[in-house]
DNA sequence: TTGTACGCGTTATCAC
DNA sequence: GTGATAACGCGTACAA
């Protein structure tokens, strides 16, 4: 059940010519004549000839197709961010080859092994919540592989960086709760290690000092594993329920953790915002529809996926070995809905 | 700034031997010694040897890669059922290449150029609503390319397919809605001629029908592009709104069109399930937090996308050609909320 | 047990 | 203006 795909040399013999005045006139070199470049271009035409991208990955040393791994792409950030990369990925003449973490370091090291070994030309990369080492991706990027780290990424290896103002999109958002009232306001968070973890909690922070209000550490409850399981979302809202002095707002610092904190509180039957106010980062295009409808951060994930994406093949096709990196900061959009009505 | 990969080659001329028996070494081949074996396998270690796929696949004529195209990954129901695939593509050794056709025709015959001539062993597709004509589907197919259709299919192409059962869903969905009271109800479809609006609309119809109740025509709104541009949902929906008598509940056969209906019906006020009811196809797991919690269709997109796979790389490993193909038909799950509450 | 030679599809180089 | 040959990395039939 073989798909036998016509070849040059199937051109070649069919015009009673060599393979290498098939290959020349294909390729429109000045050096073939113009009838015999006709009689080529035809017979291509008519065998439906099409040039195998693996021989020429082969010969090139280079297979014109993008690594991206992310935890999960049934995550509107980061399908939307794919959405950028391939945008440019296509337009760019780059295959696409998507693969999950889910959240997993395991998971990671296993997919990075899979894509590398020079059937990718770049890496697109945002970190795993579990993902502390990097090792892995220190030994892929000495031994020569391009990398572009989006969302959560790392300073261990020195390349181009995308990311969002993650220190002023939490600043804004934890300024407006106290702007709205709010006052004993707490953090879900995911794995520690992570650099957008550590940039939203420090933009947390900032807002409450500026404010005089005393940072409690016993605010910020964690989910290693980013909220993939609805278990340890749930431990963490009961637990801030459980707090006393009770908290009166909730950040969720990821979309999974947001959405997971509504969840949790609509089934507690807490009423938000009456009860507790809600706010967080999402992408997803139904949190205008949730009830409450909710504040959240969004992120310009498809600019994001875009712009990396640019960079990684700028990296790729650039002559000479690029020693200046790029660290991108794009800016979040607040956008204010019911969850967190002035009290 | 190439990323110079260690070759058999390599080792060879770092053992004294020759390629092949470094090549025969790494296979574990039985002619070889069990010492040159252990050198081999040592030194192959030591210097990080990793294959090369490109010339493997090249010698082999395969890639080990699948080729999926869906017209969209930002959406619940394909990123899970790509959630699926990858998990038996990977498990089985295999690459997945996704693309998007954005619900596009030419882009999905864009695409499927791109991963055609020979980069893909296989394809898994679902159609894009603009996909009326078959034949660049059935010229792949007919060269040889393994395909397997999934959710939206053709019956043009004779090959394995994998669906729900989708007149079995909207039946059962108007039944539960005529159940609930609910005299009129109308639905809001995309392109006419995909097989899933086809089989959809009939369940409808027949539950209709079962009750005495006359099918009009006019209850059938149409959004060529899915969804895809809010301003066609909108349409639909003021459509329906202005119709006298005006129907009492909308059946969205989609996933946007579900929750674009929703949109709509909240920023013009209609109260649901007060003023209308509303239910519609969507694997979503934010349809239970909106307001009003929605009654949706949920269709097994993981296990489609596992089971679609399984079908294409048996296609693709089989000696034999495959004569004989299966049309795989999975249950939905109606899963009842408010927005269908009893009138 | 190991080595040599060839082929997968393509293009660059050199020869004619 | 065109043809022959080598090379990309690998596996294997055949030779030794």
């Amino acid at each position: 059940m073989k798909f036998e795909a016509v070849t040059i040399k199937d051109i070649a013999k069919e015009l009673g010519i060599s393979t290498s005045t098939v290959s020349r006139a294909l390729r429109d070199s000045y050096e073939i004549s113009i009838e015999t470049k006709k009689l080529v271009q035809e017979c291509a035409e008519r065998l439906d000839y099409r040039p195998n991208p693996i021989a020429l990955s082969l010969k090139e040393k280079r297979s014109r197709s993008l690594g991206v791994v992310v935890c999960e792409i049934a995550n509107s950030f980061f399908s939307q961010a794919i959405n950028g990369i391939e945008s440019i990925a296509y337009s760019r003449g780059y295959n696409v080859i998507i693969s999950q973490s889910n959240e997993s370091f395991e998971r990671e090291v296993t997919n990075l092994k899979y894509l590398s070994s020079r059937s990718i030309d770049g890496l697109l990369i945002s970190l795993s919540s579990q993902s502390d080492k990097t090792d892995h991706l220190k030994s892929l990027h000495n031994r020569g592989l391009p990398i572009v780290f989006f969302d959560r990424i790392t300073e261990e290896v020195l390349t181009h960086r995308v990311i969002v103002d993650n220190y002023k999109a939490t600043y804004e958002a934890t300024n407006h709760l106290l702007d709205n009232g709010y006052k004993r306001i707490s953090c879900i968070v995911n794995a520690a290690h992570l650099s957008i973890a550590k940039e939203r909690i420090a933009g947390y922070k900032q807002a409450l000092t500026e404010r005089g209000i005393t940072f409690d550490e016993g605010l910020i409850k964690r989910c290693q594993k980013g909220g993939a399981i609805p278990e340890e979302v749930e431990r963490a809202v009961n637990e801030i329920l459980k707090m006393n002095p009770r908290p009166d707002a909730i950040i969720g610092l990821t979309d999974k953790l947001t959405t997971g904190a509504l969840r949790v509180l609509k089934s507690r039957r807490i009423e938000v915002p009456g009860e507790m106010g809600l706010l967080g980062f999402s992408n997803s295009d139904l949190t205008e529809l949730l009830e409450p409808s909710l504040t959240i951060i969004r992120q310009p994930a498809f600019e994001m996926g875009q712009i990396a994406t640019e960079l990684l093949i700028n990296l790729i096709e650039s002559k000479r070995p690029t020693l200046e990196f790029t660290r991108k900061v794009l800016e979040t959009e607040l956008i204010i809905r019911q969850s967190t009505s002035r009290r």
